[in-house]
DNA sequence: ATGAAAGCGCTAACAG
DNA sequence: CTGTTAGCGCTTTCAT
């Protein structure tokens, strides 16, 4: 691989020029450069990241924290915050954490030692103890559909109560009464605010709130189906069901279709983030979209601003959610 | 940040010895060893990964690239690979080609200059001219569910042709006679190797091949969908179709759906890749799975061995595909 | 407008 | 067993 000494000697001019040429910095004749930008591409030459980064400080590399690749969500996460990384320059190095605290940590660090320019996450981060540290390390973080409401970090999220108003507001339009929550982990915040926002459009609409119809399940399909399977196992069971995630509710919907019951004749059901899957499913799920192309635009930009020092304060990004209504849902007693 | 200036000063060393016991190389004393360990463990001290690539040449990075990882397949593919990579020391960066050349391209060449130790191929590669040139450049380089059978180069994959046999032999004992293949694209080795144990089971079972049967549509749900389609309305309609992925597959079945024909009372369809989506949708998809957390596994400790020149010639890993039978698959005419 | 030279943080002979 | 020193490839003053 040729050098920036290489092509310094082949163009007869010295090593600062080149460089100067590359960065387009400092005063260079026309003609030189000229001449410079020919060798360097008769030898078909590419600067070195690594060397310059360990002068520059810069890798234009981002690390990206997600439970899990192959959970769709992630994954469309992931595109898009590739897709705007790649388009401002940076390359995208992925981790997979499964929400384990010791693998963030571990990633981190590694991020750390790689010199990564930022860390976006979008992983659990339980306890917001390890953020404050890399906070304080002055790394630039940004976060992407999680709620830190307690820590200064740059954020982008949807608003989960309207997300939970919605999808509530939804089921009592089509006459629904029991109506049933399952969400993810009441810990998290977005959770919280998603049922906080089912809650007032259940009080708007003078439907009393129980808390039996809330349910805490785990993240997984397997797990969104044994919820929902003890829900409809209930003599009084609940005529809709809002689910947290899709993969909730497809599991739902495979808990009802179990049972013997249609969906949406017999249940209905709606689901939150809108990804592939609820185009893919029968029947198509009404759910709750996440801008998610939008979402990984601006977390890159936020990140990029701070990487770039071109911000004073953190900020916080709440998109809108849409509620995409497909077939899972209907009347009650139609 | 600390450096091994600052180690060896507060320790009372050369950064010789202190980098000594980092990489554990040299002879050192058990004292001084735990002398400077306490040290860099006090000062919270993590090495620069981009200092020590500078001289020692491996930033123990790897490149993935991938059409697009809002497929779950490459999700998935994504995943494992991410997982072994950490297993063995390495960080993945992600890119998504859209299977486009240009775009091939200027990735492998970002990822050149960051001087990424390997790269993973999983992207289309169509021209296998910029290949040559990867490997000509001694990049450590694999291909992983992708067959560039001219190529001397590492490659993990799946056996197709015996993927296709047992999706067609399943469908011929299941009593299908008119059976559609719906390929990605006859230029893709795999694709066409599938296709051809397709029509291997067939003349085995001394059913005709017909090319009408034969269809190439593109790898979106959408596309399946469409051609699937068309196969069912002609007048002759197939009994079953055997999809290349399980995407297509997927739009078969809504194609089905569509117009009132039952899966699979009246069609059966069978997909290929196993991906999660096979178990959500309804009716569960009957499909070849390709082992993809072994084949990620495999991809990494082939490039491994290559980066480490712990290797004397290209391998080809062909792994064994199976048949997972679902409920879109049933006996014609029972 | 161009170049000489001092680093960036670390590794790897080589000396002692 | 430990330290000195010369790079790795590039950026950045500071002279000229």
């Amino acid at each position: 691989m040729a050098t920036i000494y290489d092509i310094a000697k082949e163009a007869g001019v010295s090593i600062a020029t080149v460089s100067k040429v590359i960065n387009q910095t400092g005063r260079i004749s026309d003609k030189t450069r000229q001449h410079v930008m020919e060798v360097m591409k008769r030898l078909n030459y590419q600067p070195s990241v690594v060397a310059s980064a360990l002068t520059k400080k810069r890798t234009y590399t981002i690390g990206l924290l997600v439970p899990d690749l192959a959970n769709p969500f992630f994954a469309e996460i992931a595109r898009s915050v590739e897709d705007r990384a790649h388009e401002l320059g940076y390359n995208l190095v992925i981790c997979n954490t499964d929400n384990d605290l010791n693998k963030e940590e571990r990633y981190t660090n590694l991020l750390r030692q790689k010199s990564a320019d930022g860390i976006i996450l979008a992983t659990g981060v339980r306890s917001s103890a390890s953020l404050k540290k890399l906070l304080q390390q002055k790394q630039a973080i940004a976060v992407i559909a999680r709620d830190m409401p307690a820590l200064a970090v740059d954020t982008v999220l949807v608003d989960d109560f309207l997300g939970g108003y919605l999808a509530a507001s939804h089921l009592l339009e089509l006459g629904h009464r029991h109506i049933a929550v399952i969400s993810e982990d009441l810990e998290v915040m977005s959770s919280r605010d998603r049922v906080r926002g089912y809650r007032q459009a259940l009080e708007e609409a003078d439907v009393p709130f129980e808390e039996k119809w809330v349910r805490v399940s785990a993240f997984q399909l397997q797990d969104g189906k044994e919820t929902a399977g003890r829900l409809l196992d209930e003599p009084d069971r609940p005529t809709a069901i809002f689910a947290c995630n899709d993969l909730l509710a497809i599991g739902a919907i495979q808990a009802a279709r179990e049972r013997g019951l249609a969906v949406p004749r017999d249940l209905s059901v709606v689901g939150f983030d809108n990804t592939v899957l609820a185009g893919i499913i029968d029947p198509p799920l009404t759910t709750i979209a996440q801008p998610i192309q939008e979402m990984g635009r601006q977390v890159v930009n936020l990140i990029s601003q701070e990487i770039n020092g071109e911000k004073n304060a953190k900020q916080r990004v709440v998109l809108v959610p849409e509620l995409v209504v497909r077939e899972s849902t209907g009347q009650w007693g139609a």
